[in-house]
DNA sequence: TAAATATATGAACAATTATTCATATATTTA
DNA sequence: TAAATATATGAATAATTGTTCATATATTTA
């Protein structure tokens, strides 16, 4: 194992904090398998336009989600497949508590 | 994928809630190959007792670090390979970006 | 062009949390 | 037994952060 500098695991931790909120979680598990709407997100989350809004900044400012926008609505969707990754090994770590 | 119930989805957010904070990914870091005592993890990750002692216990809370009293000091642990693995996927993210 | 719809954002507030300081507890050693 | 060492912990404080509310912006539709 490589040795990591301070700098890295002060990222590391930044990283995990953007999952370590239950709006985002659900965010990011309402996008593992296809793009979604910011109005759509919010049904599906069943929390506010403006919460989800603030959210979904945090996650596209951390690079977790990419977005395009098409008419009147954003799509958001997920970066890359490293993020599905993460999510489903802190899946994995609950079904074996 | 299967469908994740709300109760999950918290859990899975506080469950990287606590990899979210740099003294705790350091003092896991420094855990990733072998026990070590509270004194040498606060010297290692260059944070007070106290703190260092706080973090155990949220660590040791949510089973992620187990330990072992011997004499006048305590050894900690990583609890499982789980803890490992995330954090090391965590880093290749990082390497990634 | 006016109204409707979708989204973003700033400010304020409340809640959570990490650290420090002081101190308690337990074990070992002189 | 007294002193030293290792660790834990409660209270207080400071800082961070998530939500709400109000409102701004941009696009579409009537």
């Amino acid at each position: 194992m490589e040795i990591l500098s301070e700098d890295k695991l002060i990222d590391m931790a930044e990283l995990f904090k953007i999952f370590g909120d239950s709006t985002r979680v659900k965010i990011i598990n309402v996008l593992l398998d296809k793009e979604l709407c910011v109005c759509e997100i919010c049904d599906l989350v069943n929390a506010s336009q403006s919460a989800v809004s603030h959210q979904l900044r945090v996650l596209k400012q951390s690079k977790l989600v990419k977005y395009r926008k098409e008419g009147n609505c954003t799509y958001y969707s997920l970066s890359d497949d490293h993020v599905k990754k993460i999510f489903m090994l802190g899946c994995e770590h609950l079904d074996e508590m």
